[in-house]
DNA sequence: CAATAATCGAGACGGTACGTCACGTCTTCTT
DNA sequence: AAGAAGACGTGACGTACCGTCTCGATTATTG
């Protein structure tokens, strides 16, 4: 459920399922509206978007759009984590290794899709407004990571990778070169540097199991 | 030399010394340009920041300031670069592992610091502007690249890192995780967070030495 | 009804008295823009007026000053219009010689009034753009051309006047004289002079009856 | 000889023919300039005119039309009256009527024909432009009303005209109504406008003598 | 079934910044 | 010293969106 929708419904709820009065909220519209926020967020960066070209787009009044999002970084991060919620799971294969390139495979290809354009205009936004950056932190990385630590746990109980390893640092030396890449474009991210990534990671963290356990 | 500011000076160059006719460029212009970017983009991030302000602070006509740089993008790119050029160079330790982890130490404090805004200003404006990505590779990325090589080479030399090792990956592996908690904030990005980075990705490499020989 | 006005209400009208939907043209801004254009054209000449300095004047937004009306040119033809419509009827005395007279005072009066600065930037503008010089016609000229018109034929009614006389060369002669004066100030323009002219043109015309209606 | 174009000169006559030091100024550019001037006033009116043009088409520095003219309008005055001195001569033919008659056809003609884009533009600008029309008066005005008065002359003299008469009443009245349909061009100017016109008022200047001589 | 209430679309409103153009001045080298 | 070249600070241009507002119309619940 998104953030910014909750007025009414909040109402709705406190009243014990009875609905507030007046014409009820349009959920064609808001739909509409984040429809075509994604679809000219894939063509034009977020600095680019405007709201008024979504109403328009969206055949939309533009105090509609206002009603219900505060600012353009609330209504775009409303519209990548309504379209982010069911993808990148974690495979359970029984090996730390497999598991972790298959979804670093998976994040590797959804950033070269047209989605990766979503994802750029949402991080890249995000360095000028904390409300975008956090929308993605809380909406698409902390679900992913609660799902990746359990992937590192079971290798841990299946004795794969050490115990007492730090995973949060695990977790951002896979992945962050991979954003870094995403980001910067400065090297080819193709789905082949997940497995280089996974095995030099993974190795250091089994050589180095000492160092973080000493920290 | 800043890359917008060619023009007539080519023509000087090709002319064999000789100056192009009319008033010359303004230093002085230029430089308050350059200063008074940075200063504002300090204050507000990439986007709130208007060429009219830039112009205004700089006690310059705005026509001034298009006269020279074609777009926002190139004026800051330019700003940046003025300013980026004397620092983070490479320590030669005789250790890699020291000389690499002084190096990110550094990094991180520049990232921590006011400088960092303006790298995230570029990064972030960089994801809706190509030309202020490459601004970035090519004058702060490329430079310092070009250092790590060499360490991690005096490493190999000296037998502390395996040869035929995959540099970019292991540059990438270093510093992605820093770019990754710089740009999404997930977590803490303090100094300490080099050396356990550096130890695990440098131990990583060690061990892992066969599978990059194989590719 | 001022000429740029239209759009919106001719919808109206074709409607069948709906209103067009959206929110209503502000009638306070509308007037609000006419006074200061009217305010700020007795002050400069047409060509410093700017719209910039009519939208600041009316504490008005730039855009609805564009909205409204395409060019500076229709706005002023509208400011003056709005404010001409009530002025300079033609008296009815019983004299040919006295209703001219009077009514050619009035205009010379006007001329040198502070309205007279609003004509000439009219008169003036209109040398380069067709349609302030047009609006000044059918808002100015016309209308009081048509009474003239009646004017002339009661004098011939009466007997003062000869038939088949052509009237556009008579009130030509009577008022270019008045237009030439006030336009290149070359002498003085007072009321006295309407007399004058007066006086010369009907005799005038009373006399060469025989070529007119020869033609 | 323009009047703005006098400083240098002056300087010579005063030192007794010797030469002011430097370099000589250009009469090449000083004709191109009045030359583009001209051009370009017949293609655009005169407030679209730019001195950056003029420059442009001339092919001469900025500097060099400022250092000579001090506004636009001193320089559209000097174009003017470079092109106006050898025409509209008036005839004597022995007749008032004729003489008067044929001059103002050869105005009707002037008007009609590109130089009369020129002269709206002149009495357009003069508007909001006092230099303007007071350099259309001194050097296109004056020089023909001193041969009209002339003219006119002889008619008394060969008992044609009344002594007494109001010479400069006689002259608006003859030239205002081509002034008016020139400037608001609300009705045909022809030629044949000029017998009427001439008709018209010199029968009423022999009947109203009275009149005027009562002034 | 009316009254009330909140939504919807449309679009005008006062603003801010855009990127361009011409202004009149200046600084340089060349003639 | 005047020439051309052309950069300079200035300020208005007309445009695009901003976020807010005022309309009539629509769609629900409440009395």
């Amino acid at each position: 459920m998104a953030q910014s929708e909750q007025r009414r419904n909040l109402e709705r709820n406190r009243n014990g399922g009875k609905r507030a009065p007046g014409r009820p909220r349009s959920e064609e519209s808001r739909q509409a509206i984040l429809r075509s926020t994604l679809k000219l967020l894939k063509e034009t960066g977020f600095p680019q978007l405007s709201i008024e070209a979504i109403a328009a787009d969206a055949d939309v009044g533009k105090a509609t759009v206002y009603r219900w999002w505060p600012t353009k970084a609330a209504l775009v991060a409303d519209a990548f984590s309504a379209s982010a919620d069911q993808e990148l799971r974690f495979p359970n294969t029984g090996s730390v290794h497999k598991d972790m390139s298959l979804q670093m495979r998976q994040l590797i290809r959804v950033f070269r899709s047209q989605r990766g354009k979503v994802v750029a205009a949402l991080l890249g936004g995000g360095q000028s407004d904390p409300e975008l950056i956090a929308a993605f932190r809380e909406r698409f990385l902390w679900p992913r990571r609660q799902q990746a630590y359990h992937t590192l746990q079971r290798g841990i109980d299946r004795g794969e990778l050490p115990a007492g390893i730090d995973m949060d640092l695990t977790l951002d030396s896979l992945y962050g070169p991979i954003y870094m890449r995403f980001l910067i474009r400065h090297d080819e991210l193709n789905e082949s540097f997940a497995d280089a990534l996974c095995g030099l990671v993974l190795h250091g963290v089994e050589v180095s199991r000492s160092l973080q356990s000493a920290r």
